[in-house]
DNA sequence: CAGTGGTCTAGACCACAAA
DNA sequence: TTGTGGTCTAGACCACTGG
């Protein structure tokens, strides 16, 4: 046929092409982490120009399905398993054996945690954070930034907030390791009894940052968790705001039915 | 220059594209609800082929901005304020008072809120269902699915999953409408007293189906959300499996710093 | 009908990675 | 240097929407 040619049929070609290939994926034909042809042949193998092959190729990025690298390949993704989130991991009598709720929370999971301290330093408080620390926005407050791996993957990045009078006697928390049973348990420690926490969430597509920081392919989807710690005397005296990989985390929450 | 002009300068031109136009929807040039110019004109203006083009209107709306309609146009997406889901909406006053779970939410959060029923009747329980339920995987039960609108337009699309020889004597939850309070009021009238539910949250994007569903563009974010209630005997007398436009909804949850 | 976005072609050149 | 994916062109035709 003429150039210009185009899909008459139902579903466009690009779609055909990208169902193809992933159901060679979900068969096993493609093996995770097997490289995918490269557009190259694909372009020859379906007898198609290379804007359609990189559609197809673009619909299964977006499906989670490959990751593409430029100038190495595409490569089949493999998936590891989700991690649980319960409320269970802020437990006290974790804290209290030396356990940091995220290591408490990896026992269950599987894979090997760890934790790269980003920033630890004097910060303007945001906006958002300010209001639920019941600052004005811009009080110096004190941020602990981290990013947290498993299997040396990176899957979430947390930053903590503490108002400066309660953190300024705690040497503890501006060390890179705060010590056994984290922030929390140094909190407790100096009078701060945590009643309870309250945690926000939301879900969005992650930022060019977010992309680059947690090894996500554009328009990967994000959990947007934002936790308030809550002390007897109702004060928050940490907001610790949490970016995670969507496809690595099942959050479980449980609450009775109240009258 | 001759064709096969190509980007040189850091970023490409399309993002160039992209960005200049978030910039003038973020300013207001470009009003909630605005047409976009026309794929054509942004053509003349920036000077670059169609393609190009296209992949700048892609960028924003993925990036949720816009929202495109084969044969009419793009449009500058109105934000509505998100709806605020909260543990509260299960509390048995409300019930009490008649209210149903999503009516008793949307109080709080303005606009208007409808249903539609899309099914009621028996089904053959989903496996991951069926193991919440206790049940062996196909078992029959009573699946109610139904779609949420705010001020007309779809949010949310939930079905509830109830075992057989809990509903069989419940008329009522065979009905599209179960009555004030909604099946949980018909379901402790019945002698199911409802101790605690239990949720769990994913995020992921949507499918195809479920971006016709609830008229979101594709690659758009879901939250999937599979709730548990569980009555004072232990036993789990539903399972509520939820997909939410991501972009409306923030969820709340609130837990004791328990020992 | 004219105008819109959606798909597709058949190339080109650029940027990156590995041998 | 070779091969990879990423960007871009300058068109074409198709499918949908509205007047």
């Amino acid at each position: 046929m003429a150039s210009g040619e185009v899909a008459s049929s139902a579903t466009a070609k690009y779609l055909q092409i990208a169902a193809d290939l992933a159901a060679q994926i979900k068969s096993g034909a493609l093996a995770p982490g097997a490289i995918v042809p490269s557009e190259a042949e694909l372009i020859q193998r379906y007898g198609v120009a290379s804007g359609t092959v990189r559609k197809a190729v673009a619909e299964l990025r977006t499906a989670q399905l490959i990751e593409t690298y430029h100038g190495r390949g595409s490569f089949v993704r493999s998936r590891p398993p989700v991690q649980r989130k319960s409320a269970d991991r802020f437990r006290r009598t974790h804290r209290q054996a030396g356990k940091a709720a995220y290591l408490a929370e990896a026992e269950a999971s599987g894979g090997v945690p760890s934790v790269t301290v980003l920033f630890v330093g004097p910060t303007a408080a945001p906006p958002e954070i300010a209001d639920r620390l019941g600052l004005p926005a811009g009080t110096q407050v004190l941020a602990r930034k981290r990013r947290y791996f498993r299997d040396g993957v990176p899957t979430e990045e947390a930053t903590s907030y503490l108002p400066w009078d309660v953190v300024k006697d705690i040497p503890e928390v501006f060390a890179e390791n705060p010590g056994g049973g984290g922030i929390y348990a140094r909190l407790e420690e100096h009078g701060h009894s945590l009643a309870e926490f309250t945690e926000s969430v939301r879900a969005r597509l992650a930022t060019k940052p977010e992309t680059k920081a947690l090894t996500l392919s554009p328009g990967a989807p994000v959990i947007h968790l934002v936790r308030d710690a809550i002390t007897t005397d109702g004060r928050v005296v940490e907001v610790c705001d949490t970016i995670m990989a969507a496809d690595q985390f099942v959050l479980d929450y449980r609450f009775p039915a109240r009258d």
